[in-house]
DNA sequence: CGTTAGGTTGAAAAGCATCAACCCGTGTGG
DNA sequence: CCACACGGGTTGATGCTTTTCAACCTAACG
């Protein structure tokens, strides 16, 4: 049982490669952790005492703005880490966590991980290169809001999910359509209508099922500037 | 002269308590150097050799999308921080750099600061504190291109801008209009309006000197619903 | 005193949201 | 087994928001 967990945890990039030893002493004070869909995993503004890596399923971060708006920050899954960002300098969640499917998680308390990054050198530079990625990852999220508009980043998000099944490029969407909209920055409902667009443009759509079917007339819409008329 | 620029690199929360005998480590190979507004100071994509202490002035973090559009990312002022995010990694800059007005940097190679880190514990764990409050920042931007509109963006900076200054409450905009407008995802034209449009919420705007009359109107922009109409 | 960069203004169009209706597959209780 | 409700998704009509393009203004500067 805990060599399952702790399989989990050293296949997490944050972790991998750590030392026998200290994955023996976190996976002592780990406990394994299941939410249903729509469950809260933390709130905004809670203590971060507990740090989570995902084991499997779909987590979301997200705030919510004095008006009620909600705004989804960062999707995650499987062996990706949540609530570190707060936990490792002991501060109040600066986001909430939601599980946006059935998913297994794996809780560390913060102050183990604390401690463990002050006597492994490694695992520290580790944490801040993985840090440092997120922030980066950030940095995308920031350009393509400020730059593209909905059509451009819808179809750059299909081109990224794309994969090739039996020789056709077909779109799983990794969760549903209205997470998918709230994680581009639009409503389901633009969400819809652009896919639908997007039908001149390279995409196909049979019932639920997303194929592209010319991955280069996808391409020119994210190239394209919104002036010249792909209309 | 080496003590005037060693007295910029300490009051840089990076660095501030750094051990003498570090700071005087650093200073040997450190480099001041100066940019008029502009200028380039790093491209996109270069090999992060240098991180840069901000000694004054203003510096814009940006991308270049494929189209040519320019998305303004950050912009960073006296005693930040700019291009460790790859430079700590040892990998390209995943941004652009120039410089918003003119303005003295001080140049410090990129692995003396790695060797630093890999020796100084203390100053390995503030590197990560400082990049995770850069993440941190990097959520309340997309929170609020995801769930503001473009008049409660400036309404919330104004308000974060604003200072007293002989009883009155008055917006000195930190940078040029254009960029302002950048920073906050909107084009120019768009800015100028929008202050047109505040002055009916608490704004006063006397030739090119910004006021806030009434800040409770203000934030009450921001708190308002788009579907309510202040109009 | 003309030039120029930064900013403003107007009219028109594009982009996206909103609200409401509708569709459809799934599950549930009578 | 069927009617029904329900959640997720789509579609249409409409209106607000923001951009675009162009003209214009104005303070700074050679």
């Amino acid at each position: 049982m805990t060599i399952h967990f702790s399989e989990g945890l050293i296949a997490s990039p944050m972790f991998s490669g750590l030392a026998p030893k200290s994955v023996e002493r976190l996976m002592r004070v780990a406990r394994p952790v299941r939410f249903r869909r729509g469950e809260n995993i933390f709130l905004h503004q809670s203590r971060a005492d507990c740090c989570y890596v995902i084991l499997s399923g779909w987590v979301k971060l997200y705030r919510v703005t004095p008006n009620g708006n909600e705004a989804l920050v960062r999707m995650h899954s499987q062996f990706e880490t949540v609530g570190f960002c707060d936990g490792l300098r002991d501060q109040v969640h600066s986001y909430g966590a939601e599980a946006a499917s059935i998913c297994r998680l794996l809780s560390l308390p913060t102050a183990e991980i604390r401690a463990l990054a002050a006597e492994d050198q490694e695992f520290a530079s580790r944490l801040l290169a993985h840090t440092l990625s997120a922030l980066e990852q950030m940095f995308d999220q920031v350009e393509s809001l400020k730059t593209q508009t909905a059509i451009q980043r819808v179809a750059a998000f299909l081109l990224r999910h794309a994969r090739r099944v039996e020789g056709r490029t077909v779109v799983e969407l990794p969760f549903e359509k209205s997470l998918v909209a709230a994680h581009l920055g639009i409503k389901p409902e633009s969400l819809s209508r652009v896919l639908a667009r997007l039908k001149a443009h390279g995409l196909a759509l049979n019932q639920s099922e997303i194929e592209v079917v010319n991955r280069d007339l996808l391409e020119g819409v994210i190239r394209s500037d919104p002036a010249d008329a792909w209309a």
